[in-house]
DNA sequence: CCACGCCATGTAATCGATTACATTATTGAT
DNA sequence: ATCAATAATGTAATCGATTACATGGCGTGG
């Protein structure tokens, strides 16, 4: 088994066939009879044959793998979702290539020479910005309609785009304070100019419009989605006068930290703040108390996307344009929110005395 | 642009040389006249070429790519090991193919086809299982050689394995746990048969031996390095009785879940228990009291591992046989671990009034 | 019995690069 | 000035599959 291994030309030999019918037995089978299909596979077992992809990838201008284009890879967030990618692009002979969009380097040309010298087939990007190299290359392969977007997006390019519903998230997230009583509510952000940031805090003002609850500038703070983003906004939002009761964080990440940074500075969560999150990473579950959050579908995300592409990539190109598939969002409810103090027994904050007058009517107006 | 790519050819052609000549200006630019040299990079510019890879692997037989096996993609634990990994090894021309071993799907095979078929070079492997299937396919392929281990390992291979100090991990785990006074330490170890959870757990026994700890086998739990299980650990470990005043956990995934549901039983950490972890995931610095923990080099682990597949790739086979690289280990003082309460104030527990005679002897004993 | 078409299979061109070998130009030593 | 060695470049074979086209056998309708 050390010599060279078998090529397709061995196997017929040993079949007594000729070349094409050992392709043929390989990429149509239906196309031959019973007989020589048995007997080709049995010359293929007993060489122990296995096709030469670059050979095959040459011929027929395939590549058989697909490129996932993550903003930093170790953010732990991608993992659940590149796992069920993984799952289903695999399951369709698929080899998943991944690339981290935020690289110092030059990943930027090598994204787009991975189209250009053919070593994809398609992408699926969880990066909402694309470069303007990675879309001529895209446009110079012939390669546009093969992409899609996951989580993030960019309206600026004609591409499905699987995402969660945001804006029902944040909607969520705010009711679910409101209902409790709250009506001091902050929010932590996710990057500048990053799209589900934008959407989410867009939906969260809205929603706080709608709910007559107002929110100062300096409420909504500008975070990351890291966990550093999430300490340093509990710095900010706990010297804020009137203090917020209840604090919207637009990642998991940044929740668990500023809740982290509540306590180090002396705060019961939820007695003296509430705070939810999103995302629904598994360690929401597992924090004391357990973090209540807008649960994302990474999984499903995931899998979405990759069946996307898939089709896609199989032709079956079924919308043109944009359009968006969503994945579901829902409300987890766990420990980190409650009825703010001053709501249920005005006054009763144990630390510092009464809340001062807060000049905020704090009319009942909980939604359905 | 939307008509064929250019290949060497009409490089050739629009430079005025030979396809050779266009072959060697991109792989051994040192052969050619200067004049040619730039003829043929200003044409490649002009016609906007690129060298199609599946050509060149075929030719070649390289695939320009290698497989990276990750025991459980979903778990975050890997998320930084691959980001530093993809980096060294993309920015020295190979791609990055990823694959889950635990996938429940045909992923034994898919691997093994992989380097059948040619699509890979080299794999680096995070799972310390290879499995027969794997291993066949890797001496077919004469590609025995171009595997190395990361984190995880096993000696039935004669391969390079990258990995952490384990075993002086646990004993700073331990020597920390000691010098602050504790004599009653339990471990929460993990998954059965794996690899580091045995060198972790035999670590910590022989230096509780060391340092003349009893160690009841209850006092061992079983876990698998996840949160659900540093749940499940706490519950048996607060039962104990008399219960540990110290606890050494194999993750930090694992220690976090532990504290929490600790703090969920009304226990306060570090007041009545103290917990180390074992990783120090960005998590441990964020969480409130911060994780007391060993730091693995995660970025490290990668991208040695990285570099000692390239090293190998490139023929310089350094070393035979089995060889091990270890990582850096260290201990991080954060804040769930301090001395027990009986050791300072004997009996000052406030909870449930004096220990109870646990009928092992205290001496002193810190080590230097 | 013939002609037509279909089915199973074979022959050979092809995908686009690399590279062994051949050829020509150049250099340097004698 | 001559010849060997070396450098620069060209010609064409090659990597290992797929597939267009060709071929021969067989069934069927007239």
């Amino acid at each position: 088994m050390q010599n060279p291994p078998p090529k397709i030309k061995d196997v017929a030999h040993v079949a007594g066939v000729s070349t094409a019918t050992v392709s043929r037995a390989l990429t149509q089978p239906d196309r031959l009879s019973e007989a020589t299909r048995q007997k080709v596979f049995d010359a293929i077992e007993t060489t122990g044959y296995r096709v030469n992809q670059a050979a095959r990838n040459l011929r027929t201008r395939r590549a058989g793998a697909v490129l996932v284009l993550v903003p930093n890879l170790g953010n732990p967030f991608f993992s659940a979702i590149l796992s069920s990618m993984n799952d289903v692009l695999s399951a369709n002979g698929y080899s998943v290539l991944v690339f981290d969009s935020q690289q110092p380097g030059a990943s930027e040309q090598a994204v787009a020479d991975c189209f250009l010298n053919g070593s994809v087939d398609g992408m699926i990007t969880l990066d909402g910005h694309m470069t303007s190299t990675t879309a001529k290359a895209l446009r110079n392969a012939n390669m546009m309609r093969n992409v899609v977007f996951c989580c993030e997006w960019s309206d600026q390019w004609p591409l499905p785009s699987i995402r969660s519903n945001n804006g029902l998230g944040a909607r969520l997230a705010v009711d679910h304070l409101v209902a409790q009583g709250h009506r001091k509510i902050a929010h932590v952000t996710g990057p500048a100019s990053n799209i589900l940031a934008e959407m989410r805090k867009s939906a969260f003002l809205q929603r706080c419009a709608t709910h007559k609850l107002d929110v100062p500038a300096d409420w909504v703070v500008q975070g990351d989605f890291s966990l550093m983003a999430g300490a340093q906004a509990a710095d900010r939002i706990l010297a804020l006068s009137p203090r917020p009761t209840g604090v919207f964080c637009a990642s998991d990440a940044m929740a668990l930290s500023f809740i982290a940074r509540c306590r180090q500075r002396g705060l019961r969560v939820p007695d003296d703040i509430s705070v939810i999150g999103f995302d629904d990473i598994e360690m929401a579950a597992y924090a004391e108390p357990g973090l209540t959050t807008i649960r994302q579908d990474r999984a499903g995300l995931g899998r979405l996307a990759a069946q996307e592409l898939l089709a896609r990539l199989r032709g079956e190109q079924k919308t043109e344009g944009a359009y968006v598939i969503y994945a579901p969002v829902a409300l987890i409810e766990r420990g980190t929110t409650a009825a703010p103090q001053n709501a249920t027994q005005p006054g009763a904050n144990g630390r510092g005395g009464p809340e001062p007058a807060t000049g905020f009517p704090e009319p009942v107006d909980k939604p359905a």
